[in-house]
DNA sequence: ATAAACCTTTACGCAACGTAAAGGTCAATA
DNA sequence: TATTGACCTTTACGTTGCGTAAAGGTTTAT
């Protein structure tokens, strides 16, 4: 049996143009092309199409497919493992989607204002998941696998009361910081409350303090201009300032 | 606080480019335009990029986070169940290719030759679907849903022998076919062995057999190009043969 | 003064096709 | 037989969300 474009396209369920895709970037070349120029398909091309289309379903590139059922070298069962993973994660990822979105409109319906609520699961993960692709590697090698999980596991349990305290006393301290960075005096008793405040903060996402987690993380407050950054908001030096002031209160440093 | 462009950028965690693309498109305008053209963003404009990141998470087009968060008319709620539902569509389908892969990486493993195989569960969805996806509509409409759907479950349940041996009747049956259609004798006793064959095969995918159903679906194989062609894949007039050898078995036709 | 590190706009490239546009081919019908 | 209408061809631009030069101006630090 041979087929032109339209007769496969229609036998197959895809387009005419998606053939003509094929055939230019050479994942599946028509049988023969007869004396009008037209495209003609045979079994074995019908056969290699459903192939073709198998792994399409699963989401394979056209580029990989192409390796896959070219090139004969190819180590397809890798192939297909390293796939599922792929699958895998993009279901773990969907997942998580799904559950910010259900927990995003139920929150809505309880008439909660949207503005705030909205981001917090999502902001939850993200607080998660950004720690872990921008500190992830270094904090990792600094403290240790266990201490970061059981953080990130704090951190993904906590309620939204908990989260909201967490979030006001975090504007607390920026504010606070703020005032204070002006007096230049990192030990002073003001400054120091607000060392204790920010370790009642850490304490919210971490599962157990140390004086010298405590100042290390204050060493990468200015270290890390990520981090400076997001301190030098409330004011100029803050972030040079908020250091001080840890390092004075974990006993890092004396006045 | 004001943030150029990189410092922006550093603190989202998103790209420069990613930034002057949003304000290309409109999404999201920095706050003013300095002097020497470059683009300042304040603490407003912080919060909405939050905003705009939020919703890319979950996969929201740039387009439909526009509507989202510049019209105060559009309706969030409304929008993000509409998203839901496209989200848990997407799961639905992962699970499937996932499924597919797992028994595909295990079979292989099993040491069966992949060839095959591979294709075994992912062509028993593609059955499935395909049939819904050509058929569902007009079918359902002959033979009311309990029935398709009953069908569909029994082909998703068979097991792969009985898969094998459906391919292999399957088979049969179109050699037989190839070789009958010349005798163009649809009532002779070949034929009508053919007819209950096709019936047994039918059997394999249907939860139970009526004359009329039998009957109707061998006018479908002449009447629609897509069955039609499958079975003229074998011999021409194949279609057409098979047709009124079913018909007399049936008894729809007198020979 | 000069380099390093910013900033700008313009513009091509990617994946996997959809969608004209402009023109040849083939089968059936008036 | 001429003409539809349904095919077929190639060429080429549009889509999404940016990445990545290229070519040049600005700011900051040394």
């Amino acid at each position: 049996m041979e087929y032109t474009v339209q007769k496969l396209a229609h036998l197959s369920g895809i387009s005419g143009r998606t053939l003509r895709y094929y055939d230019q970037i050479g994942l599946l070349k028509p049988a023969k092309i007869n004396s009008s120029g037209y495209r003609i398909y045979g079994q074995k091309e019908v056969d290699q199409l459903q192939q073709i289309l198998f792994f399409r379903e699963l989401d394979v590139s056209l580029d990989e497919i192409g390796k896959i059922i070219h090139d004969p070298e190819y180590d397809q069962t890798e192939a297909l493992q390293q796939h599922y993973k792929k699958l895998a994660k993009k279901r773990a990822r969907l997942d998580r989607l799904i559950h910010t979105v259900e927990k995003t409109i139920a929150s809505k319906k309880g008439g909660v204002p949207m503005q705030d609520k909205e981001k917090f699961e999502g902001f939850k993960e993200k607080l998660v998941e950004e720690n872990e692709e921008n500190y992830g590697k270094e904090i990792r090698k600094k403290y240790g696998d266990d201490m970061i999980d059981a953080s990130n596991a704090k951190l993904r349990n906590m309620t939204e009361a908990d989260f909201n305290k967490m979030k006001e006393l975090e504007k607390e301290i920026l504010s606070t910081l703020a005032h204070l960075v002006k007096t230049e005096d990192p030990a002073s008793d003001e400054a120091q409350e607000l060392a204790a405040k920010h370790k009642n903060w850490l304490m919210y996402s971490w599962s157990s303090y140390s004086k010298e987690a405590h100042a290390g993380l204050a060493e990468m407050y200015v270290a890390d201009e990520r981090f400076s950054a997001y301190y030098d908001k409330a004011a100029n030096g803050a972030a040079t300032f908020l250091r001080d002031a840890i390092l004075i209160y974990t006993g890092s440093k004396n006045n």
